[in-house]
DNA sequence: TTGAAAAGCTGACCAAAATCATAATTTCGG
DNA sequence: CCGAAATTATGATTTTGGTCAGCTTTTCAA
C-alpha cells in the first residue's frame, strides 16, 4: 500500500536485494500488500499461484497433507522470506500449502514482475539460485533428522530451533507460539506424543511453559538430547 | 576423454543444454572423464568441490552420515543427473557424499566453467533454477513419506521407485542392484527390519529375489501398500 | 459472563520397529 | 576351488511411539 519496495528493510534479507532501482519499482508498483490474521490460509496446495509472497512480518506454516490426513509442516517462514517462489519458477500448482501461525503482512507480488526480472537480470537470478541451493540443503537435514532421530530428540530440536529463528521475549519465552498439534505437526508425530514429552521437558525443568507459551531453561540439555548424549 | 560434450546425449537430460554452442565447447574442452569402480566414493562430505560431476552411465548415491553413525541415501542419481552443482552454486563445502552403486563413468567440469556461464548466459542459469525448483519439490515430498509412512510403504515406494526409474532387465529383475543395507538406508530404517520385510513381500509373492537381484512380480499390490490400502 | 468448542493432558493398551543374537548363505580374492 | 568376510536371514526381546478413551483447562463468541 504506502510502503515502497526501494525502501523496505526486508529486502535485505532475499534475492529481491540484486534487483536493480527500476526492476523494484516495477515489482513496487504491482505489489498488492495483505494483511492476514492468525489462522488464514495464505494458498492452498495444488493451487496455482500468479505470483509470490514476500513476508514483512509474522510467521507462516508452510505444510503438505500426507495421504493419511496428517499435514506435515515443512518450513516456518518469517519476516523476509519468500513464499511460492518455487511453483512460479518451475511453472507448477503449489505442492504446499501456506497458513499464518500469527497475525502476518505480506506482499503479493505477480509472476510477471518475478519471471521477467529472471530473464533479464542474471544477478538477481543467480541469487535467486543461491538461495535454493541453500534450501536444498536444509532440506537434506530435515530429511536426515526426520529418518535417523527419535521424536523425543525432534521436538528437543524444534525447541532450539524456535528460539534460534524467532527469539524470545523479556521473560524468556519463545516469541514463536505454536499450538501443541502445531509443534506435532513440523517433527511429524502424533499430537499426544508430542505433549507427552513436552510434559516430560517439563519436569525434567528443561523448559517451562504458561498456557501455550514455552521457556526453554536449560538449552544445553536440551541441544545433548539433540547430539544423542544422555538418554 | 574422447568424447566431446557437444554430442554428448546425456546433455539432454540436464541445464547443460541451455549452454550457447561455445560455453560447451569451453566445459568440453575443461572436463576430465573418470571412470569409477562400484564402491568408490567421487566425493566425500564436507569436502570443497572444485567443480560438478556430470553422470554418463551408472549410479551413484548421495548420503548423509547421521549422528547416530547411519548413512542416509537422500539420492540415487543416474545417467544426465549432475551431481555437487549445489555446493558450487552455494560456495559451501558439500553436505552430502557420492559413491558409486555400480560402475560408473563420470565427467568432472571445473567450477569456472560453470560459475561464468552462471553470470553470462541468464537462460543456463534460469534452467538450473528449474531444475533446483524440481528438487526442492522432491524433497518436500521426501520428507512427508519419511514422518508420515510406515517403514513397510516407504520400502514398497522404494521397490516402485527403482522400477520407474532405472528399469528392469529381460528376465524382469530391477537393473538396479542395491544391498538390503543400501535400501535400508535409502527409506531410513535399520538393515533387519529392511530385510524382514522384503522377506514378507517375496512371500506374499510381491516380489521374487535371486541373491541381491530382486523383480517386481505385483506392482499393483505394492502400490496399493504406499496408497494405505489393505495392510 | 457463560457455555460450548477447542486445546491440552494423562493413562492404558497395542503395534511398529529397533536391537541383540545367531545362523545360513553368498561373494570374492587368492 | 576354497575359506574368510560380507551379506542375508530369522528368532527373541525391548523400546518407541501411535491409538483410543476420558478428563481438565483454556479460549472465544454469543
Amino acid at each position: 500500500m504506502d510502503e515502497r519496495c526501494e525502501n523496505c528493510i526486508v529486502r535485505k534479507f532475499n534475492a529481491l536485494r540484486a534487483m536493480s532501482k527500476e526492476e523494484l519499482k516495477a515489482v513496487s508498483d504491482s505489489k498488492v500488500t495483505r494483511k492476514l490474521k492468525k489462522g488464514e490460509m495464505i494458498f492452498d496446495e495444488g493451487e496455482k499461484l500468479n505470483g509470490v509472497y514476500c513476508v514483512r512480518g509474522g510467521v507462516s506454516k508452510l505444510a503438505k497433507l500426507s495421504s493419511n490426513g496428517k499435514d506435515q509442516i515443512v518450513k516456518l517462514a518469517s519476516k523476509g522470506e519468500v513464499l511460492g517462489d518455487r511453483s512460479v519458477i518451475a511453472e507448477e500448482s503449489s505442492n504446499l500449502s501456506a497458513t499464518a501461525v500469527s497475525d502476518m503482512e505480506v506482499c503479493f507480488i505477480p509472476k510477471e514482475a518475478i519471471v521477467s526480472t529472471l530473464h533479464k537480470n542474471p544477478d538477481f537470478t543467480y541469487e535467486v539460485l543461491r538461495h535454493m541451493a541453500h534450501d536444498l540443503k536444509e532440506a537434506d537435514d530435515v530429511i536426515v533428522n526426520m529418518s535417523q532421530k527419535s521424536v523425543k530428540q525432534r521436538i528437543a530440536e524444534a525447541l532450539l530451533y524456535m528460539k534460534n529463528h524467532f527469539g524470545e521475549d523479556a521473560d524468556g519465552f519463545l516469541t514463536l507460539v505454536l499450538s501443541r498439534e502445531d509443534i506435532a505437526n513440523v517433527v511429524g508425530t502424533a499430537t499426544e506424543s508430542c505433549i507427552r514429552i513436552l510434559s516430560e521437558f517439563r519436569k525434567e525443568g528443561y523448559i517451562k511453559t504458561s498456557g501455550k507459551r514455552m521457556a526453554i531453561k536449560e538449552e544445553q540439555k536440551l541441544q545433548d538430547l539433540v547430539d544423542g548424549f544422555s538418554s
